[in-house]
DNA sequence: AACATTTGACCAAT
DNA sequence: ATTGGTCAAATGTT
């Protein structure tokens, strides 16, 4: 059934980029195009990213072995010791757009920041605000991505249990700001929806704001396969269908990229959606810089 | 004062 | 010895 979601997504991005091709046909508000392509592209990155968990979930096994060997060591790590074994992760992709990757309605701390072998960014370690007053041991690892600056690489450990007690307005803990993303660049911060419902004043823009709200229940019920927390790199976990993709970042981000562009490109028509975006890197470009600026 | 971040040191695993 | 994750003192911010 996630398989279901995919497609759904994939089709409603469909659907989404023929209305805006009519736009651009007509003359539409920019600003409503500019939704539409936003919506567009989250939905595919919507699509890649489940796609991707999928593939993490296939490859599973053969990365389940090494730790399951090595639990039957004697050592153990340092005192984790409580929940140690195999904790949940959970990682997601945000856009450049996502200003602040740490607001995910969640309060964080940094507590550590590490230069990580292969790889040109640092990796920042946060731990849950409360986990000494509430002992919440919620951690996350934030790395902006080699490939793209604009995107972040974000992975979870651990549940909260700190029951997300905010200390200020923000999102309840269950939202994400993944599916807003798109807009933040333009808006002055926190309220994204607020900065974005104003300029709805032609109907198709409402009627994308209200698919916008539709998208984002659609994401965040959408229950990402937790994999067990592994030494291979995460962040080639997402992009790579096989190990000897993740020992080479170079050629796994075109590899997602060429796979993205033959399931796009449909035809030679010019007329068609398909075959107006049909260059992948065309598109992320479109989607960043000359959208907002 | 009470937080948060930075950053080198420390530790476990390999 | 190298690497990734965490600690904690120093420093910055509110």
């Amino acid at each position: 059934m996630e398989e279901k979601l995919v497609i759904n997504e994939l089709q409603q991005g469909k659907e989404l980029a023929n209305r805006l091709m009519n736009n651009l046909k007509q003359t539409s508000s920019i600003d409503s195009n500019k939704i539409l392509i936003s919506e567009i592209l989250r939905i595919y990155q919507n699509a890649i990213f489940m796609l991707s968990f999928n593939n993490d979930n296939d490859n599973k096994n053969n990365l389940k072995r090494k730790s399951e060997i090595n639990d039957k060591g004697s050592k153990k790590r340092k005192k984790t010791t409580s929940e140690n074994k195999t904790e949940k992760v959970k990682v997601y992709v945000g856009t450049g757009q996502d200003k602040n990757v740490n607001d995910d309605g969640y309060c964080w701390r940094k507590y550590g920041q590490k230069e990580i072998h292969g790889s040109i960014n640092p990796r920042g370690y946060y731990r849950c605000t409360h986990r000494f007053t509430l002992k919440c041991l919620a951690v996350k690892q934030v790395q902006k991505s080699d490939e793209d600056p604009s995107i972040y690489e974000v992975k979870y450990r651990g549940e909260h249990t700190c029951n997300n007690i905010n200390t200020s307005p923000s999102p309840s803990p269950t939202t994400t700001n993944f599916s807003v993303s798109m807009f933040e660049k333009r808006g002055v911060t926190e309220k994204v929806e607020e900065d974005v419902k104003p300029m709805a004043k032609t109907e198709e823009v409402i009627i994308s704001l209200d698919d916008l709200e539709n998208k984002k229940n659609i994401f965040r019920t959408f229950s990402f396969s937790n994999y067990e927390y592994e030494n291979v790199e995460w962040k080639s976990n997402i992009f790579s269908e096989n190990l000897e993709e993740k020992l080479s970042p170079a050629t796994s981000s075109s590899g997602i990229t060429n796979e993205i562009v033959n399931g796009l490109v449909s035809g030679e028509n010019y007329e068609t959606v398909d075959s107006y975006f049909s260059n992948l890197d065309n598109f992320v470009e479109v989607g960043q810089d000359w959208l907002w600026s």
